[in-house]
DNA sequence: ACACTTCTTGGGAGCGCTCCCAACCCTACG
DNA sequence: CGTAGGGTTGGGAGCGCTCCCAAGAAGTGT
């Protein structure tokens, strides 16, 4: 064995299959990929040959023959800190892995949350030195999706920059989460229906706010706009929301806050202003995260199916790379996948 | 620009670089990469025609050429969960990161939980898909070390397997850590100290109890056998030995736990028992992690440098695949950087 | 002025693979 | 029996780069 190594120089070669298997280096070439034109008979001299000699394509030759790399980007406009204590990230991460998992795609995992950073980063996609890139948490304004786009770079973006999304996108139902939600507190009695929004140039942020109002408008509700607080998604932007809502409207017996964090910082002003939850008023948060589940009440929540996200994203961006290497294009996927309200205590 | 672009048809190689600046294509490559023999005006050529020509170089066809990758692999042995869980590998990717910035060097994460994860990995490895590999949380049985030595693939482990570790390695300094926790209980005047250690199979645990015996030992206290508990770096495990150690030596008055959260365990015990911390009992845990500061009372415990222990891992191992490529050989550096005590209000 | 160095430089060879064309085989049909 | 057409096959060309050798340029000592 260490002998046939030393004598062959290394890592067996495409070229020492072929001759292992008697045949020529574009037969075992196509054995490998795949290809249906080789007879059964050859394919299998083939085949053994690869298991004997333990072969392994060279990955780098693959690449620059094929103009390829068998790789793709997850791209995270976010700091380490926040990416790993986000466990929106972790879920993602899982569902792209899973996807890939029985795959010759490498998945690479790119942070950028500075400036260095995403300048670097943006140098590494124009150099083509993904074939397929996956991008998460999009702000509105960053510059990347449209540099993708005129790149020709295939891309799948998480969620949505607008109504009208140019890339293939991969979403949660934001509009029909918030309406289930609403109409869970009406089926309880509550009639008066407050919501904490995300911000609203995000378009999951508007697509839950539209959802409320839906839903209040369907049951024939008040659709009072002192009921609306506008916040950021943070807790402290919940809080702030909360006491105008009770400033506005005392009378306020429900609150849906567009993230559970909010619906923490909301928890928290409801609290001292001597309001029971869910007795006085109910309380529904929208990630069903870690957050929810360890709230005092537990926080009935909107879950978004994060990990299956990840898996379609995937395969969305495998199928608009082979697409686009076929010439086939224009089909811009949008897939938007079901939420599903988890009933706690809060409501 | 376009017209430039469509008549070079696509990214612009080194030869026209090279052609752009007048000079060869070995020279070119020469500036490229850095080679102090070119004259400084040949460089300034190339240079400009580079910036003019928005040249990036083709990693896949360095890679063929050079046989290398430019890219090393973080391997952790764990799955997504845990993986995004502990706190210990943000730090470590953090550090890693950090060190690689300014590097052409990719870093590729690999989580190899499962059984069939660890096959693949086990040939990417072989393939030499990577130029070095960075090993964290290996378990004492792990072949991959020894399958990575005998590939003769550079290689930094964090901690060890065992004394005689014949990997580059990057360790805190389990021993002085926790004789500086027993230590410190001693100087606040407890005379009855006991360890909770982790499992004893994984060479840190082993050196804080070393440390701990070393400690009682050299202050003349009774080294009471009953004194020292075994857990595994659980909760759950923890609690357990609180529980032995309290049944065994009701009188304990300060207990050196090998973990936070193992801490954690013992508190919950303590508290059960009626003992209060620090009055009754003083606790000191290990990693000083979210854990730690979290607890109440919060926990004394004993930092490890763990994002700089990911930087110097990373750096150690630039320099090992240096060497290695330069044909040097036979240093094996095992660097030890210093803990240190985090007193909080537990002791 | 001549023989040597030392410094630079150009470009051939080759890394391992995919793409693709031409050659080959066999079968079917007129 | 000749020929067209389909299924297979071999291997040349070439992907963009690094390595390295040989050759030219410039400088040194005698």
């Amino acid at each position: 064995m260490a002998a046939a190594r030393v004598r062959s120089g290394g890592r067996p070669t495409l070229e020492e299959v072929a001759a292992r298997a008697g045949v020529g280096r574009g037969t075992a070439s196509r054995v490998i990929n795949g290809s249906p034109r080789v007879s059964a008979q050859t394919r299998e001299a083939v085949e053994a040959a690869v298991a004997e000699l333990g072969y392994v394509p060279n990955r780098a030759a693959r690449a620059l023959a094929g103009n390829r790399t068998d790789a793709i980007a997850l791209v995270v406009p976010e700091s380490e800190t926040r990416f790993f204590a986000e466990p929106y990230f972790s879920d993602i991460v899982r569902g792209v892995g899973a996807a890939l998992a029985d795959t010759e795609m490498q998945l690479l995992l790119t942070l950028a949350g500075n400036d260095r950073e995403r300048r670097r980063l943006a140098q590494y996609l124009t150099a083509h030195r993904v074939d397929g890139v996956l991008l998460v948490s999009v702000h509105a304004d960053d510059p990347l999706p449209d540099l993708l786009e005129q790149l020709g770079m295939p891309s799948v973006i998480s969620g949505r920059r607008h109504a009208a999304e140019t890339l293939p996108s991969v979403d949660s139902d934001n509009f029909e989460g918030a309406r289930a939600a609403v109409d869970h507190f009406i089926s309880r009695g509550r009639r008066t229906i407050a919501t904490i929004t995300g911000r609203l140039d995000v378009y999951g942020a508007q697509r839950r706010l539209d959802g409320y109002r839906k839903a209040v408008a369907s049951a024939g509700l008040d659709p009072d706009e002192r009921l609306i607080a506008p916040a950021d998604f943070s807790e402290e932007g919940g809080a702030r929301a909360m006491r105008e809502l009770l400033a506005r409207r005392p009378d306020v017996d429900a609150v849906f806050a567009a993230s559970d964090v909010m619906a923490a910082g909301a928890r928290h002003v409801l609290r001292e202003s001597g309001r029971r939850i869910p007795d006085d008023v109910a309380l529904i948060g929208f990630d069903d995260s870690a957050v929810a589940r360890h709230m005092d009440p537990p926080l009935t929540s909107v879950r978004q199916p994060i990990e299956e996200m990840g898996r379609v994203m995937a395969s969305v961006l495998l199928q608009e790379i082979a697409h686009r290497s076929e010439g086939r294009t224009e089909e811009r996927p949008r897939i938007v996948l079901p939420t599903e309200l988890v009933v706690r205590e809060s409501s």
